[in-house]
DNA sequence: TTGACGCCCATGGTTGCCCATGATATCCCA
DNA sequence: TGGGATATCATGGGCAACCATGGGCGTCAA
């Protein structure tokens, strides 16, 4: 498969009073390079969050449910899950997107929004709330130190 | 093979005193897009639920059918299953349908229906059942986490 | 006739589309 | 290299089209 940019880095814009939000300028190119100005995004199973991405990213999870047999339990629950529940979004002329009621809930947006890249697809969530999962996660990075791949290299600084 | 746009997400409307409901407008785009402003349905054998498609969901039943040798028992099997039981609905100008009684009453539908996109077709269900089977399907997919998330996204270099 | 169904119009709320503005970053040229 | 010109970007707000919903009125069949 061809290799797509990655989403990356952490964006932070402001969610006005209709509820829209500014997509970062840097996503949004990388969304329409993948056909179209139009983003896909549902409630994170492990936190208060909102996950999306583009196109291929909604390919990826369309071929992973076509590839289960249709008349299995599997294929429905993956089927229900992540196509069920995932809402497709389109940006409007200046690049913003206004999320479901619902999922603003479930991530705990109000007045702000935070884009983080995760590669292949990105992340949406408060500000505040982001910035203590990623303190935690640099906990559990630092943690994990030894056990890093790539042993031969230096250490990340 | 070309990927056509999915149904995707849920919608909820409302059923009206002479039993019509709404088809979502992202849906019935989907469906003139594949020819016309018809869709086709039948009793799920899962569950609770109506399902439905377009022409292009109903050319590939017809096609798995058709795959069988018209002499066997396959082809009889699925030809009762599949098509014998499925209605071919129209939709009216402003894009409603109405469901048989016979599906209306299968699927436990009263006042609300909800649409839930699966892919290359959609299911329609009582509201409240839908969040119970999408709330199953959730935990069964949490549970296959481990095994599953990884090899769906790319893996990290 | 009585209901079921198709077709039409009306309406309110939501959404998307469009233009305007200020801030910031980028570029270009003297 | 400094500084102004220009493009990009995030943000605000107005307006119109769309969409879900409700109801009326014929038609056709049982």
């Amino acid at each position: 498969m061809k290799f797509a940019r990655p989403f990356l880095s952490t964006f932070v814009n402001k969610v006005d009073a209709k509820g829209r939000v500014s997509v970062p300028a840097r996503f949004r190119d990388i969304l329409e390079a993948q056909g179209a100005r139009i983003l896909y995004a549902r409630a994170s199973t492990s936190g208060p969050a909102v996950v999306a991405g583009g196109l291929a990213w909604m390919e990826q999870l369309h071929a992973e449910v076509a590839a289960h047999d249709p008349s299995s339990v599997e294929h429905d629950d993956f089927a229900y899950a992540l196509l069920g529940d995932t809402v497709e979004l389109g940006l409007d002329g200046e690049g913003r997107v206004g999320f479901p009621e619902e999922l603003m809930r479930h991530a705990g947006l109000e007045s702000a929004a935070a884009f983080v890249g995760m590669g292949s697809y990105f992340e949406i969530w408060e500000p505040q709330a982001l910035e203590a999962r990623k303190a935690q996660a640099r906990r559990a990075t630092a943690e994990r130190r030894g056990q890093l791949r790539l042993p031969a290299r230096e250490g990340l600084k």
